[in-house]
DNA sequence: ATGAAAGCGCTAACAT
DNA sequence: ATGTTAGCGCTTTCAT
């Protein structure tokens, strides 16, 4: 069956301990006898059991992810990425990751992801906005954790998040670049805490070009920002602003949603109306005309918050950094110039 | 601190193996100790460390979940609706689930997900097509798997299936139902086991209307499915074959991809040409018109993978059931009578 | 019906 | 630099 500790020590002629300190990597071990450990292993095909480490260690060699249900499924894959992200890193070291949902309307009444409650995880990275309740229940527990792409209303941790305002900035000056006064921002959920920094890009854009900021032009009747809800949010834009030449959406999805409505208009894109998304999901590179959008890395997001994740678990006390990722703007066919 | 069983043992003035015994449900325990270890359980808020189980009882309390990267990351919430209905049942039980993605084009020199190395899982369950070379390699491994929407080309192994020749006569029978005869059936991988039965849906149903199978009617060079594939595969169609007025695509992005092409071309859908696609992945509600499809419960799919692999891991021997997990007909507005 | 005790396979002092 | 040994918190015979 499978080799333990035991037959290896015996194997290469030494203690239990030592094949412990060459399998952890310890300096104070001779060149000599790492040799004929490490060729011991080999032979034997020896790999130490997680179950007997992690009792011994008292650490459960896991990390737990956590995601809104929502997210998880959202049909462009933003979250996945980030996860699949941590998952890579996660392959690297010797964690495993358990990847759990939870309800996008977490009540108080609602137990917590199982590994919390059986303490199975030495860390918890939550992607995406969660509940309050939530927040708090997970403050509570003492398991360290990072937030990515969210920044939660208390307690410090480590966050990996989003530049979002050079982002929304970003965007938004391409468009006035391209000579657009009337820029309308579909913003979802104003009370998102990203989608108030991009709106704060969109602003400090329009300021420094010297445009007047309208308030109506900003819509945020549609919190959830799926394709159904751009092409609402296009609707009410094009209801209540008047010569509006160009939409900075605040996702890809909700991008297609406006574009969608736009287009059952009979308006041209990027002819009448240019347009700019956020996150670049590729969701569909058949969408026509191509995006116009600001690139944010979710793999660079994933790989990061477990990186940081591993580094505060190592050092033992929480750092909390704030990490901000770069974003980049990728201009394809759905701007033009005025 | 986390309370131990030796703890709950003197509050409940028992001995460890009482409480080990009340935790696992045994029958031969007093109604009267059991409830006064439950108390004890409850005041002390104890909860088993799961790495001293695992090591006692010589498992893992994890299933591995193997998914390929491209399957992971498609735009469709497909498989990862199937993963997601297997985590709901984990959380019934007392497993964790560890999901990898895997190289869609994994080698014969790459490394199997660290689970199988490490023994860290007591099951695996793999969903959609994986690569032979894997399937060999997880084979020799003696971990029990359970293959879920795919049948690997060896071994014998719980399968749990989409009722795919049922839905591909389902789909094609509609579409004869409604008058049409030059129906188009976009199948994408032919030498994939499920289009494969899709394919003899198709063609049993054809038979039965007394409509004659037209090879050139069937496109699979496209093998990936996608919306991209499924623009491409219906512009094939519809070169080499005349007279068109229905396509049977093979899931529901290739659909889209396919009104896609329509829709460029100045056709109509569904007046000049009816569409269904299989999946029903939901992605796009807005798609217009709705698409007609046949419906695949992904949940219930991952939902009876776990179940059967802890059904096979219980009675320890490996019971090779095959579950066909039954298609239902969506009519939506992407097909219409003749 | 319950308890005593021997591990499960490791890690981490502590010795040497 | 390496070995000895005492746990880690459970499960599981085997007694009683």
């Amino acid at each position: 069956m499978k080799a333990t500790i035991k037959e290896v020590a015996k194997s290469a002629g030494v203690s239990i301990a030592t094949v412990s300190l060459v399998v952890n990597n310890s300096e104070r071990i001779s060149p000599e006898t790492k040799r004929r450990v490490l060729r011991s292993i080999r032979n034997l095909n020896y790999i130490p059991t997680k179950s007997a480490r992690d009792l011994a260690s008292q650490k459960t060699g896991n990390i737990g992810f956590i995601l809104t249900y929502d997210h998880f499924l959202r049909t462009e894959p933003f979250y996945t990425r980030i996860f699949l992200g941590s998952e890579f890193e996660a392959r690297e070291g010797e964690y495993y990751i358990l990847l759990t949902t939870v309800k996008s309307d977490f009540k108080s009444g609602d137990s917590l992801p199982r590994f919390v409650l059986d303490k199975s995880v030495d860390g918890i990275i939550i992607a995406g906005k969660i509940p309050d309740v939530l927040i708090k229940k997970l403050n509570e527990s003492e398991i360290p954790l990072v937030y990515v792409d969210f920044v939660p209303p208390y307690g410090s941790y480590p966050l990996v998040l989003i530049d979002n305002i050079s982002g929304g900035t970003k965007a938004t000056e391409h468009l006035l670049n391209l000579g657009h006064k009337k820029i309308g921002f579909i913003a979802g959920d104003v009370d998102h805490p990203s989608i108030k920094e991009r709106l704060i890009g969109y602003k400090t854009a329009l300021e420094k070009a010297g445009v007047r900021f309208n308030s109506e032009c900003v819509i945020s009747e549609t919190p959830y920002p799926d394709r159904q809800n751009g092409y609402l949010s296009a609707q009410k834009l094009f209801d209540r602003c008047r010569g509006i030449t160009a939409i900075f959406a605040c996702n890809d999805a909700m991008a297609i949603g406006a574009m969608q409505f736009l287009r059952g208009k009979g308006y041209k894109i990027p002819r009448d109306v240019s347009i700019v998304g956020f996150d670049d999901v590729e969701a569909d590179l058949m969408i026509d005309p191509p995006l116009t959008t600001i690139r944010v890395p979710k793999i660079e997001l994933g790989v990061e918050s477990f990186r940081i994740m591993v580094q505060n678990l190592k050092q033992k006390k929480t750092v909390s950094k704030k990490i901000l990722i770069p974003v980049e703007l990728i201009v394809r066919k759905s701007t033009q110039s005025i």
